[in-house]
DNA sequence: CCTTGACCTGGAGTGCACTCCAGGTTGTTG
DNA sequence: CAACAACCTGGAGTGCACTCCAGGTCAAGG
């Protein structure tokens, strides 16, 4: 966003390659390419060579899409919140929306977590004076 | 569990239909035969006619396997667990153990929808004068 | 007696989200 | 210049957990 000061070429400051990108989000590189090709991540910029050049902004998003797949989003729930971001600031209350029921979602994901972790240890308890084994298998 | 006192044939007392516990467990009649059909609830009970008679305890049960489902543990971990159970209690120990660990996966989903809710918030800020859209599309 | 509904079996089909593959190009390195 | 690594494309394959289907049995109701 600020202009550099210098006249290296600009926005090629700091762009990953696939490798890179994949070491520094946690995301396989067939993975992202895969959400590219679902619409979900847009406009990533190219080398000259064809070879795809992600931006911290790219970076940032992908950690997005991460979390919000991550809570039980679907790419085609994604798709559509990427459409809507496409399509200028109108749309902006349908995505904050989305967003406030996603929240809503994750809230109630937690609140059944909880449960279960309620019941996995009165299930414990039929184990209570017993030693547990030591491997994990 | 409790010998009943009147002489009503006793094992029939309060047998559910598949289609019963369909709708006691909120699992379906499908997926109830499947989860049999790899070993996670065995011991069945058939009418006279072939059809199942699921007990109390298999109520329960599946309670248990829905809550283990729903938090991530998959079905071949499950049956390992099963098979444990079938063998008496020299697995006690080891049983103990799957559900720790379990324990320690359910609480770091936890841990990591909460980091989720955060970034969902942080996101929202760039909404925040805007008021949200009406339907949930 | 005929229909209907609930159930049976074995096996095929589905949906999702990746994940892998073949065949090809490019740029660096010894 | 040869080999190698990293990347490209379109498309096929995978794994999981169901979910559905065809064809059949059985008991009760009209």
């Amino acid at each position: 966003m600020a202009t550099p000061t210098t006249n290296e070429r600009p926005t090629e400051i700091s762009l990953l390659t696939p490798g890179e990108m994949a070491d520094r989000t946690g995301v396989t590189i067939d993975t992202l390419r895969y959400y590219e090709s679902e619409g979900l991540l847009t406009d990533v910029a190219r080398a000259t060579n064809g070879h795809r050049r992600y931006s911290s902004n790219d970076v940032l998003w992908v950690e997005v899409l991460r979390c919000l797949r991550a809570t039980g989003m679907s790419i085609d729930q994604l798709r559509h919140y990427c459409r809507l971001g496409d399509h200028g600031p109108t749309t902006k209350p349908e995505r904050k929306r989305i967003l406030l029921d996603h929240r809503a979602l994750v809230a109630s994901q937690i609140d059944e977590l909880r449960l279960a972790l309620d019941l996995i240890d009165h299930k414990l308890e039929q184990y209570a004076d017993t030693k547990a084994a030591k491997g994990t298998n």
